[in-house]
DNA sequence: TTAGTGATATCC
DNA sequence: GATATCACTAAA
């Protein structure tokens, strides 16, 4: 079982995304207990030429994170209820993260981060030193399929129509989905 | 369809 | 200091 390294979060917010459906995103409490659910939608945010970036203002306290080296975990609370959880992506300096929206167990990314008990507390910490988050890759393969980001209607309509989410692949048949669920375990 | 909830940014 | 806005969810 292989962590994902610091290589693989420093290449561009839109390989990373596309390649981290399929991962699994593993939690480790305070009491030691571990969590593991497979990771099957993201969405790519890249830098302040993206007006759906949190970044496309620049440099504020919020966004400040957005800045850091890649693997640096963004947390933050949404509609005052919801933690939602980005991994910053890029070279530093490059304000790019990818947003989890969505594990196989847990749909939606307000639910997964309750699952998973994240809070602002993991906010700037290391996705890489595998102390409390990180991501494994077990060997899973499946297909990705991509469409428009969710919930960015203050965007410029261009950056509205980037399919810049990307989505594991919807089982058409009942073989399929024994096929998949036979590989989840 | 809409209420709920609070941090952040932006405007006085 | 006040206000508007939100990368959402559950209930109706």
């Amino acid at each position: 079982m292989a962590m994902l390294s610091y290589e693989f979060f420093r290449r561009p917010c839109l390989e990373v995304a596309h390649d981290l459906v399929g991962k699994l995103l593993v939690r480790r409490l305070p009491d030691g207990t571990l969590q593991r659910l497979r990771i099957s939608e993201t969405e790519a945010y890249c830098g302040e030429e993206d007006t759906a970036c949190h970044a496309h203002k620049g440099r504020t306290k919020r966004t400040e994170v957005l800045y850091a080296d890649a693997g640096t975990i963004y947390v933050y609370l949404c509609y005052g209820i919801h933690w939602l959880l980005n991994i910053v992506t890029g070279e530093e300096e490059q304000p790019q993260a990818v947003l989890i929206r969505a594990c196989v167990e847990a749909p939606g990314p307000g639910r997964l981060t309750k699952a998973l008990s994240i809070t602002g507390d993991l906010n700037r910490k290391s996705i890489l030193a595998q102390e409390q988050l990180w991501v494994e890759d077990d060997g899973f393969q499946c297909d990705v399929v991509t469409d428009k980001r969710v919930g960015i209607g203050y965007a410029s309509q261009e950056d509205q129509d980037r399919l810049w989410r990307f989505i594991m692949n919807q089982m058409k048949t009942p073989v399929e989905s024994m096929i998949f669920l036979t590989k989840l375990i």
